[in-house]
DNA sequence: CGAAACGTTGAATGGTTTCAACAAGAGTGG
DNA sequence: CCACTCTTGTTGAAACCATTCAACGTTTCG
């Protein structure tokens, strides 16, 4: 099997572990029940129990939370190669909601299937752990950049972390990457108003660093946006293979 | 066993699963290498890679993350029955440092235990697994509020999910709580800074809702402190027994 | 006794929000 | 095909929430 011909998990998880024919085979069968879902229409709601998980093949997703007062706060994007509702399927909690920000392409994964190719496969579990584990540290991360940082910072540092993410799965590299995202998305991401997302990226792109327009990203100065920020991608764990 | 025997872990897990006398031996045998620690030195340092976890007994710790600028945000604390460091032992990262708020008691658990522990009683994993998972709902949480509460709503949901945390383990209720956690653990915690956190106390103390004084939480208006904090404690999910 | 940590308060500053208005493009139905 | 609406992006001005700077009180502890 080619690169080209692998799901977007497969090579994701690839990067990390040295997986054999047999892992490669048993991670494509989980692939099999294709679903497709439609933009903007919740994949799951707040509040539902999630008995399945999702393994993200095309397109883009957001889960997120609403507050009573009906402003809302985006926890994190699945890009392709991502696991959706991972969490949710081992427990009753599935506290917050999914969207499709694009049309989007999705394997369904039964809790039983799964756990089936854990007990086959001890080494491909090692490496969606390390998937999950680095789902986590990304929120992790995100709690600190609201917390911590400054509308630029934040945003810089967002930018930067779709870059990295993107990379693994081949479709971003530090010249750019195409992001369906509005700004609206982006305010609720960060903690911030959608006025102030926009005078934020204007004033990035004034600076030369980055731009954001027509649903796509281009870096003019990834170094001094890495500054900017203060990114470092320790967090994201993807330095090298940790498995040979 | 009597309940005043049993560890802070076993009253928490019984809460939501009900153990048998096997599966309560088991647990009790994981807190067989005992620890203490300072209070103010780190037990773990941020890049250092954790291979022990540890469940708390007595005291208070938080976990932070140091930022380039020399700031830090805490993303969460353990109180008496919470695991710490539970996933740096499953994977390498171990991305930010633990600080004992007091000195502190703490069990310390060998990855090899663990999994033995898993294997033997399967129901105890589930018991766990749902502990991690909900440590996690409670990140997810701490992002929405910083995301999305202005000062007041938040440091009113902080004070109000440490209350039902501590009530778990029987040291805190509605009416209040001991806490040692000094304003600046607040500000770190809640993004604020520390004087704005001293104002923010005062206006709650002064509408009579809830009151921060020589490490003691009292609440004298807990609806109304509910209702201004917008909580539901439904992410706690410790509503009542999942598994009979 | 002096130093250090923590708490408290005022005044000035500033980052961010809110309100308001308008422009451009996509989709829809008449 | 055109008016219409809806979504998204853009910009200005005023208001506000939170920070910073500064000073001082209190307690603890060596």
């Amino acid at each position: 099997m080619t690169s080209a011909e692998r799901s977007p998990l497969t090579r994701k998880l690839s990067a990390f572990v040295a997986l054999s024919e047999d892992e490669l085979a048993v991670l494509e069968r989980l692939h099999q029940r294709r679903r497709s879902f439609t933009a903007g229409r919740d994949m799951v709601h707040q509040g539902q129990s999630a008995r399945v998980a999702y393994i993200l093949s095309a397109g883009w997703v957001c889960s997120y939370k609403l507050q009573p007062d009906g402003t809302r706060q985006i926890v994190d994007f699945q890009v392709p190669g991502d696991f959706l509702g991972l969490r949710s399927v081992l427990l009753r909690t599935s506290d917050h909601s999914f969207e499709p920000i694009v049309d989007i392409e999705a394997a369904e994964v039964l809790t039983s299937d799964l756990l089936e190719a854990f007990t086959q496969t001890p080494r491909l579990a090692t490496a969606i752990l390390w998937a999950a584990s680095r789902d986590e540290a990304m929120v992790v991360e995100h709690l600190v950049g609201i917390g911590r940082r400054d509308a630029g910072a934040r945003m810089a540092h967002f930018l930067l972390e779709l870059a990295s993410r993107l990379a693994l799965v081949g479709m971003g590299s530090k010249e750019g990457y195409d992001c369906p995202l509005t700004q609206y998305h982006l305010a609720d991401t960060l903690g911030l108003s959608a006025v102030h997302v926009n005078r934020v990226l204007r004033q990035l792109r004034e600076e030369g660093l980055v731009t954001f327009r027509d649903a796509h990203v281009t870096f003019h100065d990834y170094g001094g946006l890495v500054d900017l920020a203060g990114f470092d991608p320790a967090y994201l764990d993807q330095t090298g293979p940790l498995l040979k």
